[in-house]
DNA sequence: CACGATGGTGCACACGTGTGCAAAGAGGTG
DNA sequence: CACCTCTTTGCACACGTGTGCACCATCGTG
């Protein structure tokens, strides 16, 4: 009665398929399938039966199969320069919430900053046929961008807004130019004329955007800006830097020129150069006023809060993954940018007289 | 002379298939794949046009056909309650770090703490035919832990040192108990006697082991507990609760009391201390002591900077993961107990006379 | 009763890769 | 030259699922 030719699927302890439950049910697998998809082309008798017999012996489809078949395989691949970065992981966040409300699953790759770990990120993510990548490195470098772009894989950059090159790749972002001018403006209205600022150097294009919203509105204001205010974190053959350890090692160097207040590119260099000034024995605002970007969690609970630029990263997150999946149905998307918005707390206030 | 019935494969512009260098290279599909793991079985010639071959065409093996195949997916599933956690954070960056150099990819997943969703996402995993799992989770639910056992999945927990009924699951974590009466002893060479504890509703096994601790240490040094230098923040039915919010709202609760030193669950309750104490003009360490515990980033930046128990969280991400890599190896582990460390930093000093 | 329409089911193939086994070819030896 | 051995390659199946098409049964109608 039983056809003996299928040797014992009992062996490992595999996990049942469909074939198991349609030798079970007497039917062909074929039958098992469609019953399972709801398919009315079977009757809906042995549907059920098939249904509460697939439900009984445990069954869990094989979504490798599946997507082997379908040429779908309901995962995304997710590159990030560092998972311990607070900006990431309220970015993250909002990437997962969408994913997961949509079914998606998240493959998870830090690069560290690394060019030859992004050149062996992409190439798992193609061999693993993710359907889409969402990239919020905080560099992009050539090799990287020229290879996904030439393998035509469906990806969405965060905060990359596009220069020259990356014309071609989708990009939600949040208006670094902008958000600077925003920082120094509020500077300026305080009285300040002689402002600093402190950058890092291995995140350049986002550095730029910002430097050049701070020269911009200097500018704007009748004021020359000074190559003694400006200081950037040298870029270390060490991708694992620290940014308040770089900021601390920053301000000391503004001290030589007059600044009353210092722009810095992040939170982290802030809340460093915050230190150094303790350190020194600097009162904020009172000697110094400074300001931070992105508003992570740990500017609210600094001594004095820190004034910034809150960056909607959450929604940077969620946008990015929303537009992934429009992109995937086919859908016509365009690049988006969000508005910043500027944050005050303690550690701003007028210059010393 | 070409085979007819193979219906144009460059339509829909789908990746190369061995398939395809086979027809290009005149040779059946198997030599070309043992060509490609460089069998002995071909000859080398055949074996070098074929890679040649392979190389110029862009042939990247479909990791989904071959996870089919062989029954390993070399993929690991990752639950974490919250990704935006400081602690978490740091873990994942270990256990990145060791699945990337062994090739394994993550699947990344996020609870909430929401029971319904934690079982949805091992449902995931099992559709996606995981290697292995690791859990991250803050709490650990009967339902979830039950449902983990009986499908006899590989799994790794963090900081879940067994109770009871997760016996049979392996873990690796660091010894909260040890942590706490580190913490503890630490206040009582400072001369403290009254010594608070505010602690959390909803990381229930952590936060009675950290308690346990607590209440040990003060009785083998002859202090009795005091049921007034305790509070717990309430598990309130929004999974998304903010640690420092609760604990900046329960430190004044305990001024009541007479306590000179406070043991929080963790750095960021300790930072809401921190807080309250700022507002309500208690000066730290002179009239308060306060430590932390985990060592998260902030707790060096925050003022004064915390005295906390740090926990290797490196180094649990990277120990879970090697012991799951080892798990599937089949070799035989053992559940591990690392620890913690005190670390003396500025808010903690000697009681007020 | 014969024939067509309709609904339900199974066959067979596809997705892309890996591998046991047979077969074919080459080369050596008695 | 016949036979055996060794090397090299292809056939065929497997992994688990989905689906076009053919087949069969049943029913209705002329």
């Amino acid at each position: 009665m039983g056809i003996p030719d299928r040797p014992k699927r009992t062996s490992a302890r595999r996990p049942v398929s469909i074939q198991d439950i349609a030798e079970a049910a007497g039917v062909s697998h074929s039958t098992v399938s469609r019953a399972l998809h709801n398919s009315d082309l079977i009757r809906p008798e042995v549907r059920l039966r098939v249904q509460q017999l697939a439900q009984k012996m445990g069954y869990i489809p094989n979504a490798v199969a599946q997507s082997l078949k379908g040429q779908r395989t309901h995962t995304v691949g997710l590159v990030i320069s560092s998972i311990a970065d607070p900006f990431a992981g309220r970015v993250v966040r909002g990437i997962e919430e969408i994913a997961q409300a949509n079914r998606i699953s998240l493959l998870l790759s830090v690069s560290y900053n690394d060019p030859e770990r992004e050149l062996e990120i992409i190439e798992t993510f193609q061999r693993r046929r993710v359907d889409g990548v969402i990239s919020a490195t905080a560099q992009m470098r050539g090799a990287y961008v020229q290879r996904l772009t030439q393998i035509k894989m469906p990806t969405v950059m965060i905060n990359q807004q596009a220069d020259s090159e990356a014309d071609r790749l989708l990009s939600v972002d949040a208006d670094d130019y902008a958000g600077a001018r925003l920082a120094v403006e509020h500077l300026l209205s305080l009285g300040h004329r002689r402002i600093g600022y402190l950058g890092v150097g291995n995140r350049w294009q986002s550095n730029r955007r910002r430097f050049a919203g701070y020269c911009d509105t200097l500018s704007a204001a009748g004021v020359a800006v000074n190559a003694q205010w400006v200081r950037v974190a040298p870029i270390l053959n060490n991708p694992r830097s620290d940014d308040v350890v770089d900021g601390q090692a920053l301000l000391p160097a503004l001290l030589g020129s007059d600044v009353t207040a210092v722009f810095c590119y992040n939170d982290l260099i802030a809340v460093g150069a915050l230190m150094a000034c303790r350190e020194l024995g600097i009162v904020v605002p009172e000697q110094m006023s400074v300001v931070g970007y992105d508003d992570v969690d740990i500017a609210r609970y600094v001594t004095p809060p820190l004034t910034t630029v809150h960056q909607p990263k959450l929604r940077l997150g969620e946008l990015a993954m929303q537009m992934l999946l429009d992109l995937l149905e086919g859908q016509a998307v365009h690049n988006t940018s969000l508005a910043n918005e500027l944050v005050v707390r303690s550690s701003t206030g007028p210059p010393p007289l």
